[in-house]
DNA sequence: TCTGGGGTCCTAGGACCC
DNA sequence: TCTGGGGTCCTAGGACCC
């Protein structure tokens, strides 16, 4: 019988800066964005304090102190590496795995048939908190969707933090109270258009007619009815490389400046390139954007944009940097006030299938001896050890980050000392 | 003063081909 | 006067997710 689980951490970056400060248990925790700019997370006790998602900081600054909140800049270094050792204490149990973020996984649960789930669910939870100091909670149902219902209660209803929903009865009584804003795919567009029609609950949505809801608005909703019905429509994606990479960062600071701009492009065009090698392919084509600061009302806002197709597709962090360069130079207007740029490399094909041209061959042989060695230096050494010159030594691109903590469990030179 | 970043999938419409 | 139809590919934009 199909079964399964989504396993998710709770408030995961809040928890990850706990693990390796223990004196901020039972303490309101918050987590703000790249820039110091919003909170994206905040512990059970910075909930209750009434601290909102995605409020921006300066906005809450006086809560947080009144209350003693304790803040932390995000610090993606250390929740990534978390991140991965929370998966793989998980695929211990659980072999068959989709890591679908950084802080969630599905599980598939077919051959499960014969344990008892929910005290091995119990037992998986208080393992991964044992080894990676991350609380988790695990939802089962018969379909990804129901899995995901599954979890919502587990975390929000249960002591254990485990949920399983595959009782007709309990289905039936649960998604008659389910709003619909809170199924895992409908979002704030489509749960006011559903509203209107009077489908308000999950049970309502499940009992609505597939067929026109497809032909009204889309595929997706037809599917996401049938999983409501417990039919399996989303199989359990195993992971496959990305298609597409970004790199994007609003400034620490607006800037005005082509080189300032060239160097931050220059930095996010060697982190994506990293992680492209990371995943063993190439890009085939580029897009660059550049905008200034949205939000300002006095000054006009300008956005440009562009991409490039290459000849051949490639992982040279030198060759993306220059076509970054070449998109930047058609798109940037002097006079304006920069606040945010990013690098997307496109059209991603496995690196060892690509269509080597005869006479450039030797140069990407050549080219890929010389990322290798890079990447093996700033593996070693640490990352930045190595990077490219237009990238600048002044750095008037760089985040705000006036609250980040230790990346402790990634560089020795950042370690705790325990006495 | 101060508002994140990184993805995927689907759809509609235009260009182009036979 | 009368001017086909179907398929595919590409792109832009929207909606959603965490």
């Amino acid at each position: 019988m199909k079964l399964f689980g989504l396993i998710d951490c709770n408030n995961f970056y809040a928890s990850c800066e706990r693990v390796f400060d223990p004196t901020l248990e039972h303490k309101p925790v918050v987590v703000l964005s790249n820039n110091d700019g919003c909170v994206i997370a905040r512990s059970n006790e910075a909930k209750k304090l009434g601290v909102v998602m995605g409020t921006p900081f300066y906005q809450c600054k006086k809560l947080f102190e009144k209350h003693d909140i304790k803040i932390f800049s995000s610090n993606y270094e250390l929740y990534g590496d978390l991140s991965h050792r929370v998966m793989s204490s998980i695929t211990h149990f659980y072999p068959e795995i989709e890591v679908y973020s950084i802080d969630e996984a599905f599980v598939s649960l077919d051959s499960f048939d014969h344990f008892n789930l929910i005290e091995y669910a119990k037992i998986v939870k208080s393992k991964v908190k044992q080894w990676t100091g991350i609380p988790i909670s695990i939802g089962l149902g018969r379909t990804k969707t129901l899995a995901k219902i599954a979890n919502h209660i587990a975390k929000k209803f249960t002591e254990a933090g485990v949920y399983m929903l595959t009782d007709p009865v309990v289905i039936e009584n649960i998604l008659a109270k389910f709003p619909i804003n809170n199924i895992w795919g409908i979002g704030r567009q489509l749960a006011k258009k559903l509203n209107a029609r009077g489908i308000m609950t999950a049970r309502d949505l499940r009992d609505a007619d597939a067929k026109l809801m497809r032909r009204e608005h889309s595929v997706v909703l037809e599917k996401l009815i049938h999983e409501l019905r417990g039919e399996a429509c989303l199989p359990l994606e195993i992971i496959q490389p990305k298609k597409n990479i970004m790199c994007s960062h609003s400034f620490g600071k607006p800037l005005a400046e082509f080189d300032d701009i060239f160097a931050a492009l220059t930095n996010y065009a060697s982190k994506a390139t990293l992680k492209l090698r990371r995943q063993f392919s190439r890009a085939q084509g580029i897009y660059v954007f550049l905008h200034t600061n949205p939000h300002n009302t006095k000054k006009p806002y300008y956005f440009n944009q562009m991409s490039l197709r290459f000849a051949e597709a490639s992982n040279s962090t030198s060759f993306i940097i220059q076509q970054a360069r070449l998109c930047l130079e058609k798109i940037f207007k002097t006079g304006h006030d920069y606040k945010k740029a990013g690098v997307m490399l496109l059209d991603l094909v496995p690196e060892d299938i690509n269509q080597i041209d005869i006479i450039t061959s030797q140069d990407i042989i050549k080219n890929d001896k010389v990322m290798a060695t890079l990447d093996q230096i700033n593996q070693r050494l640490g990352k930045h050890t190595i990077f490219y010159a237009s990238e600048g030594v002044q750095k008037n691109w760089e985040l705000r980050r006036d609250y980040i903590s230790p990346r402790c469990s990634t560089r020795v030179e950042e370690a705790k000392t325990v006495y």
